[in-house]
DNA sequence: ATTACTATTTCCCGAGTAA
DNA sequence: TTTACTCGGGAAATAGTAA
């Protein structure tokens, strides 16, 4: 399946060539290697893109040089602009999902001063000692939740106190219904599905938002298109 | 004439939309008022794409949520790459012509003080005293000329002495035949045509190049894409 | 060698319409 | 309402070939 029409091809394959300040002399059996077409369909797409406008035909003699017009130019800067919009604006990841009770250890991890000093740290508030428990409501948010414990940029080390060793974690900064400030922790060894996240706050956020368990709420992440295209568009390529 | 593919239309309307971080709702008719197209060819088309790996449709109840791959993102996201390398790269715009004698007043101007010194200061090179007439030869090179003409950013004041006043010039920095240090000059009241060029330099181009009237020079200047964009894509569009 | 015409096949688009 | 089928008209692609 052809994504892409010959006509754009071949004004792309121009602009590369440096079309645009210089006229090229180059065959129609040339252009059809190049965009993987044959030389009749190259001789016929340049004769439309003339009449249209995009680029123009300069006859020296026995040789004929073609370069790309303004217009030509044009459209393909608009085309530009357009995916530049797309791809370089910073994009909102949320996750959606319920409220639900999990085995109250969240207090126990993030009282420990070691963990307690880190998130305080690294993440740049004082951790309400605890973690909300969400449960993932949709394929998407799960998805997502996947893709962002990748991304996470906060690393919480692990550490052993002689008797036990206690794992690591990662968070991401996140808002809390779209206004808390707030962060997803992704703890290493978690007993948890990959269908639920775990949510840290200044605050105690079933107190300020008055949350009961099966109650909906969402976190929203600020990527940058940086870590995205590192992220969503290599390492996740299926 | 459509430049632009349906199928690669509707790939990039879903990326706008988001449809890479969530799965969207959006009927055929929608989407064919965006594309400017029929119901028939959007369904038609989400149809081909979800073949093709491009993107996924998900049925949710009596809905359905359509979203990109990763692989229809990658898609768009090549096109992107393409059409940066060719809209951000710095541009060499090249003029050619032949050496063809003035009327020896380059070297008048040149050595008047407040030439000389603003060009020391601002150009960046002890000037030699004159300059190097160059006719230019190809349509290419005379459009290039008008191009740069607009663009140079070294602006050289007029002055007056009392007795008289002298005009103003335009300076853009190049590089003669490909390697020596140079600038082009455009003087305000020049007598030449637009299909002639100046070159001033730190040396004598025509010892050290032992030029004769006649002989073929190029001169290169490297432009970086902002300028570029504000000027052959707006000021130039025809 | 080159470009581009004609003829044939293939593909695309959209009206009509069923489910 | 929705999606997506069939089918006729037309555009696009290419083989053959002239100039």
């Amino acid at each position: 399946m052809n994504l892409i029409n010959l006509k754009e091809k071949l004004l792309i394959f121009l602009a590369q060539s440096g079309a645009y300040t210089k006229s090229l002399n180059m065959s129609t059996s040339t252009i059809a290697q190049h965009l993987g077409t044959s030389q009749q369909s190259a001789s016929r797409i340049l004769i439309q893109l003339e009449q249209n406008g995009y680029i123009e035909k300069i006859i020296v003699g026995k040789t004929t040089l073609i370069r790309l017009t303004n217009k030509g130019l044009d459209e393909l800067k608009n085309l530009y602009i357009v995916l530049k919009s797309i791809f370089e604006k910073p994009v909102e990841i949320i996750l959606e999902g319920r409220v639900f009770s999990g085995l109250g250890e969240g207090f126990y991890y993030i009282s420990l001063p070691q963990y307690f000093e880190q998130i305080k740290e690294k993440v740049g508030f004082t951790p309400y000692p605890g973690t909300l428990n969400i449960q993932l409501l949709s394929k998407d948010s799960i998805e997502n939740r996947m893709l962002l414990e990748k991304i996470a940029d906060i690393p919480i080390d692990g550490f052993s106190n002689g008797q036990r060793t206690y794992g690591g974690a990662k968070c991401i900064r996140a808002l809390f219904n779209g206004e808390q400030e707030a962060a997803l922790i992704f703890v290493e060894r978690t007993h948890y599905g990959r269908d639920v996240v775990e949510v840290i706050a200044p605050v105690y956020l079933r107190g300020k938002y008055n949350l009961r368990d099966g109650d909906k709420v969402f976190v929203k992440v600020t990527l940058k298109t940086s870590t995205l295209n590192n992220n969503i568009l290599t390492a996740e390529a299926k």
